[in-house]
DNA sequence: TTTAGGG
DNA sequence: CCCTAAA
């Protein structure tokens, strides 16, 4: 992370004199952070990573005509409305793709692939280019997809609002500042579409580089590393002025978190990757979206966090939800190839290379849906995919793909409208290491849907439309699982985890998983056959908040920020800037640190309806609103601690000034409240403790102080002599 | 306003 | 985090 630092001195001047020091031993660990990069990072492309990068080259070249290349503007045709809800969709994904970061690296790359890979198929009349620069590539015509996809010119603008959200989180993960800056535009998102896909396995930094271009507010930090892309602060102005200090073992220094500029509102809208984002995107929204598209951001919102809110489901007594079934058919055999298009089929053209010969047509390709049951008279749809009610199926025969793995491995996937998503059949090829695979079906997520009665069938239609482009393009991820256990490593080839041309393939699935939530394995190691339970995780992916409710969107990234922030000494208060990117993690303790911290933070923040992009003016706009929560980051309580160490815990004004000056979402109160909580949770066992793991260290050294500054007090406070004292004391 | 605590 | 009594 780039931080811009600051002399300490200015701040502690005296801190060494200060009162009383603390018995503590000091830590000369603490603050250290390896910030060796991975190098494995990156540089190792999985198998699938790889399939699905060619997989995008080829499409893009062979198919190029998908798509014209005017897409600079993902909202062309799109109308405003639509244009507005995907763009806070954007957000939405942009920020999850930021907690992705963090808890899942070498996922990460597959799903940035996922993306891409999935854009493109989805335009197929176009124009056969590829731009020169390429960096239009990606987006494609709208006109040409609504014609292939159906009769709705809705769908289109919701294609390309979709497209421009991938980018907008493809954008986000590497390169955060140009999110959070304001700079991501759809044209920006097409620039850095191109990049990412051809260079997609570059470091951060290189990516970095292609993607400077967006950054508009922005100037790069001077300290910008390969380490550092994935958290840079922002917006120029909110550039902070950060203060390390590096721990004094006994005293003069002190911590102190940087001002944030927080004001969450009022901030350049970068603060909070959400509502940052959203502002942004704004400007250039036309109002007036209708309550389905808000449904249908909010639930793109919503698909970022696994769990969901009890309120979530409960939104107005107005609604109910209906079940819906979801699922795609093949509308028509192209050229004989059996291709099945759908929008699954490009999500799965990710994984999957097709002959550029054989690529599918998505022309004729038309979505259905059932419905399945209504409730009275309501609003809201609640469609579920996959193991639910609905399945989606996507088949493609013949659809060879090969693409070559570091080992020269090609790898072929069938796959083959089927029932089940995990089934696998394996056809045997010469003898060259080919594997096949036939995906007979993938489980989509459960996905809910809110509209108004009074909306069309066509209206229906498109949402349910935008809501699947919604979830495949950016809101899932793809698992693999082998012989029931998830294959976590991407760099692996597929020899290496044993899936071989000759192998049983049955034992081989693949899941869909929502890739904004934490990913299972980073919470749970130890449970590796949790392939079923992926649809756990799935399930609250793809609901759809209703618009209206009120909606703190702000909370929400404000929360994953703070939750994303690094454990470094030096405390970057500031509630936004904290974007990590692959690289940012570099020590294991911290990358583990920051997984695990945003466990706890993401679901809570996420469910609180703040996904939902509602109007803020609509709830109390003025102050009655609750303060969004901002759990404590590491650094922040070592801050704290630090400074309650030297001051003591009776002047928090003072630690406020001396250690949150400029975190001023941070009261005197908020600072005493969390002493008390530290205090407590250093008391409790570490089962039960909960929220983003404080380092028992810095526990201890809480109980320390605490007892330290109770002492000082007692004995202040009776005014006893000294010997009473001393008496009491023993 | 700041502390100190309960909610 | 909020709310407030007290200081």
């Amino acid at each position: 992370m780039v931080f811009q630092k600051r002399s300490s001195l200015e701040m502690e001047s005296g801190g060494g004199s200060h009162v009383a020091e603390m018995p503590r031993v000091p830590k000369s660990a603490r603050g250290k952070r390896s910030i060796r990069k991975k190098e494995s990072q990156g540089q190792v492309m999985c198998a699938f990573d790889l399939l699905a990068t060619v997989a995008g080259k080829l499409l893009d070249e062979g198919e190029g005509s998908l798509g014209n290349a005017s897409s600079g503007t993902p909202a062309v045709d799109a109308s405003p409305k639509d244009v507005r809800v995907k763009q806070e969709q954007c957000d939405e994904e942009a920020k999850h793709f930021k907690n992705e970061v963090m808890d899942q690296d070498s996922c990460n790359e597959s799903a940035l692939v996922s993306h891409i890979a999935f854009q493109r198929p989805v335009n197929h009349n176009g124009r056969k280019g590829e731009d020169p620069e390429g960096s239009h590539a990606v987006i494609e015509d709208p006109k040409a997809k609504s014609e292939a996809l159906d009769k709705e010119s809705s769908m289109i603008s919701c294609t390309k609002a979709e497209l421009g959200c991938s980018f907008a989180a493809i954008t986000d993960r590497w390169s955060p500042e140009s999110v959070e800056s304001g700079a991501f535009t759809g044209d920006a998102a097409a620039i850095a579409m191109p990049a990412t896909t051809s260079g997609f396995h570059k470091n951060a930094p290189d990516m970095y580089n292609l993607l400077d271009p967006m950054d508009v507010d922005v100037k790069p930090p001077p300290l910008v590393s390969s380490d550092s892309t994935g958290e840079m602060p922002l917006y120029g102005n909110k550039i902070r002025r950060s203060t390390s200090f590096p721990r004094v073992p006994k005293g003069g220094a002190g911590f102190t978190v940087d001002r944030d500029e927080d004001d969450d509102d009022k901030s350049s809208g970068c603060t909070h990757p959400s509502t940052a984002t959203n502002r942004g995107f704004r400007p250039n929204c036309t109002a007036g979206h209708s309550r389905v598209k808000k449904l249908l951001a909010c639930k793109h919102r919503k698909v970022a966090p696994a769990r969901m809110h009890k309120g979530d489901l409960s939104y107005s007594g107005e609604h109910c939800e209906i079940p819906f079934t979801f699922s795609f058919f093949e509308e028509n055999c192209i050229d004989g190839s059996h291709i099945q298009t759908s929008l699954l089929y490009s999500y799965l053209s990710s994984l999957i290379l097709l002959d550029v010969d054989r690529k599918p047509s998505f022309r004729n390709k038309k979505m259905y849906y059932t419905r399945q049951r209504t409730q009275r008279s309501t609003f809201k749809r609640r469609k579920m995919f996959d193991r639910h009610s609905a399945q989606v199926s996507e088949e493609y025969a013949k659809a060879n793909t090969k693409f070559a793995a570091r080992d020269s491995q090609t790898v072929s996937l069938e796959a083959n409208k089927g029932t089940n998503s995990t089934a696998f059949q394996k056809s045997h090829e010469s003898s060259d290491c080919h594997v096949k695979l036939r995906i007979k079906s993938f489980k989509v997520p459960e996905l809910l849907i809110e509209i108004p009665e009074t909306a069309t069938v066509g209206s229906l239609k498109k949402t349910v439309l935008e809501a699947v482009n919604a979830i495949l393009g950016g809101g899932l991820r793809v698992g693999v699982l082998h012989h029931g256990k998830k294959v976590r490593d991407d760099n692996k080839t597929l020899m290496q985890a044993g899936i071989s041309h000759d192998e049983v393939l049955d034992n081989l699935g693949f899941s869909l998983e929502p890739n904004c939530a934490p990913h299972p394995s980073q919470l749970s190691p130890p449970e590796d056959n949790e392939f079923m339970e992926t649809v756990d995780t799935t399930e609250p992916l793809a609901r759809i908040a209703p618009a209206d409710s009120s909606s703190k969107h702000g909370e929400v990234d404000a929360s994953q920020e703070l939750a994303l922030a690094p454990l470094s000494a030096n405390y970057q208060g500031s509630d936004h800037d904290f974007v990590h990117s692959p690289g940012g993690m570099s020590s294991p303790d911290k990358a583990s640190t920051n997984s695990r911290a945003i466990v706890p933070v993401t679901p809570a923040d996420s469910n609180a309806g703040a996904i939902v992009p509602a109007n803020k003016a609509k709830r109390s706009p003025e102050q009655g609103q609750r303060r969004i929560r901002r759990p404590f980051s590491v650094a922040e309580v070592e801050a704290l601690v630090l400074a309650v160490e030297k001051l003591g815990t009776g002047r928090w004004r003072d630690v406020k000034l001396r250690a949150f000056d400029n975190a001023k979402h941070r009261t005197y109160v908020d600072l005493k409240d969390k002493w008390k909580t530290l205090v407590h949770t250093a008391s409790i066992s570490p089962q039960q403790r909960r929220g983003e793991p404080v380092p028992q260290e810095l526990l201890d050294r809480v109980l320390a102080a605490q007892a330290y500054w109770s002492q000082q007090q007692a004995k202040l406070q009776p005014k006893t002599p000294p010997l009473a004292e001393a008496l009491l004391l023993t």
